[in-house]
RNA sequence: GGCCCGGUGGUCAAGCGGUUAAGACACCGCCCUUUCACGGCGGUAACACGGGUUCGAUUCCCGUCCGGGUCACCA
């Protein structure tokens, strides 16, 4: 390698949402280019036609925003090799097959699709008599050929691939990978729609914008002597490849494969409405197939850069655990202040409180230790709106020491102690309690169970007894007091 | 099936010829405590198998097995 200024590229294709394989491409790409103050391209890639899905492109835009990395040309900034997006680039590819066909290293492949299809039929029966294609068309004469197009026979342009001898290519992760060439297809670089094929255009792309590392999950690993023989038909220096291993999921059989949708949320967008914060997620994802020198875990983007290095990337293919990702979000989620919890917090308050008036503060105080994703909060406040009916039963607690006398005797004591409260604040309300608990000679816990009972109706709340109090407020606790009484009395 | 890649606890993983084989998540136990959680302390648990090479293999080589990827006018 010289030492070429390093240039990634994020090359995503328009497909309606961001995968997390996807994105964890894109970290590394921003990763590998910060590291090494290069810079950072975005390229859509939207060669298939058919395939475009309308607002796709802002999701991918998005994405990059909220989880910050940061592009340095794109299409919506623009740069000096534009345009960004393949599209717009297409006049272009088609000459460079062409002067590949000059030059002997491609040509004309009329064979209509039928055909095509019908090789594949056949292929069990001559397993390994060709690879794919069959190269029908590759030595049609000039004068058929001239004859064809001037038949408006539709055709695509294939490279050829040679007959005999070996690729070889070196991946920075996987190191050196040998290929038979007569396991390589006549891969088609020009569709019969005139568009370029992923493949080729990715190559004439990268070249054009001096892409100097092309990072790419290691599905590609298969297909990049296809690449190399294109550097090589055009006399280009080939870049450094870094394939990535693959990000899988567990089937419910036990096996894995490549994350998709079956195995659940496996979009940004999903993870984030599942409660995910956008910095957690990259977290995690950078800790997926890849490890730092230093034995630590928690970074941030920025922190990322000064730390990444190619060579601490992995290659065997990693499972996705949620259980890991939920404890970076519980960890996020705690490194907050206050506040910033607090907005967060709060559009999962109001989903549940609507219009009722609490310390949205207090409440998210008392929630940012317990909660590991933001969706949990609805659930674990409901209680605050309505006092759900309950069972005598969970008065009665080992560990606490109370039974339904004694929680009956601790309510009717606590009732008129907080009526005569003029402040109702959290000290307040902790002195009366204890010095109570001292009078009864009561544990405090015998005390504050039946109390945190009878307010919230839960063996299990976020916040004990004394914070519910102070949230709920003087009027509505001494209710749900009552309440309690009534019950334990009618026993 | 061909080709390619991989194989350290349940998961992420360090290790790169000599280690009591790190650490994190999860799990279990104890402590703290007004429940839970947080926090603190401790614990269970791994080099797929068989041959080599070597004084010595988790580490290097070969084979087996297992797993994954890929075989499009999709990206």
């Amino acid at each position: 390698m010289t030492n070429k200024a390093v240039r990634t590229r994020f090359a995503p294709s328009p497909t309606g949402f961001m995968h997390i394989g996807n994105l964890r491409t894109a970290l590394y790409e921003y990763l590998i280019a910060k590291s090494n103050n290069g810079a950072f391209v975005l390229r859509i890639e939207d060669t298939d036609r058919e395939r475009y899905v309308e607002g796709a492109v802002d999701i991918i835009y998005n994405t990059l925003k909220t989880v910050g990395l940061k592009y340095d040309e794109g299409p919506d900034i623009g740069g000096p090799f534009g345009p960004y997006v393949q599209s717009e680039r297409c006049n272009s590819y088609k000459e460079f097959a062409e002067r590949l066909v000059r030059e002997g290293k491609a040509y004309y492949c009329f064979c209509p699709k039928e055909r095509l299809e019908s090789l594949k039929d056949n292929k069990d029966s001559n397993v390994n008599a060709f690879i794919g294609y069959d190269r029908h068309c590759r030595d049609l004469s000039k004068d058929e050929v001239d004859r064809l197009l001037k038949e408006n026979t539709p055709y695509v342009i294939r490279q050829k691939a040679p007959l005999t001898g070996e690729t070889t290519f070196n991946d920075s992760v996987y190191g050196k990978i040998t290929v038979q060439n007569n396991e390589i297809e006549d891969q088609v670089l020009i569709k019969a729609d005139g568009f370029p094929t992923y493949n080729f255009a990715n190559v004439i792309d990268d070249h054009m914008m001096n892409i100097t590392h092309v990072v790419r999950g290691s599905e590609y690993l298969s297909s990049t002597p296809k690449y190399n023989l294109l550097y090589e038909a055009f006399n280009w220096e080939t870049p450094t490849y870094v394939h990535l291993p693959l990000i899988v999921g567990k089937n419910p059989d036990g096996t894995t494969s490549k994350l998709s949708k079956r195995h659940g949320a496996t979009s940004f967008d999903d993870l984030v409405t599942a409660g995910y914060l956008p910095e957690a997620i990259i977290n995690y994802i950078a800790l997926l197939g890849w490890c730092p020198k230093e034995n630590r875990e928690v970074f941030t983007l920025d922190e990322l850069v000064k730390v990444f290095s190619i060579d601490g990337i992995s290659k065997s293919p990693a499972i996705f655990d949620y259980d890991k990702l939920n404890w970076f979000n519980a960890e996020y989620i705690r490194s907050k202040t206050l506040s910033e919890f607090t907005i967060l917090a709060t559009p999962y308050f109001k989903e549940i409180l609507k219009e009722k008036i609490l310390d949205y503060s207090k409440l998210a105080a008392i929630l940012q230790q317990r909660v590991t994703t933001l969706n949990q909060i609805p659930d674990m406040i409901k209680f605050f709106n309505v006092l759900p009916d309950y069972d005598n039963e969970i008065f009665i607690n080992k560990k606490s020491k109370t039974n339904l006398e004694n929680s009956c005797l601790v309510l009717q004591n606590v009732i008129p102690e907080l009526k005569s409260l003029t402040v109702w604040d959290h000290d307040n309300i902790y002195n009366r309690l204890v010095s109570l608990a001292e009078k009864l000679s009561l544990k405090n816990g015998t005390v504050m169970w039946p109390v945190r009972i009878a307010v919230s109706s839960l063996s299990v709340t976020p916040g004990g007894a004394i914070e519910i109090l102070e949230i709920l407020g003087k009027e509505e606790s001494l209710k749900r007091l009552e309440i309690g009484l009534d019950k334990l009395s009618s026993n």
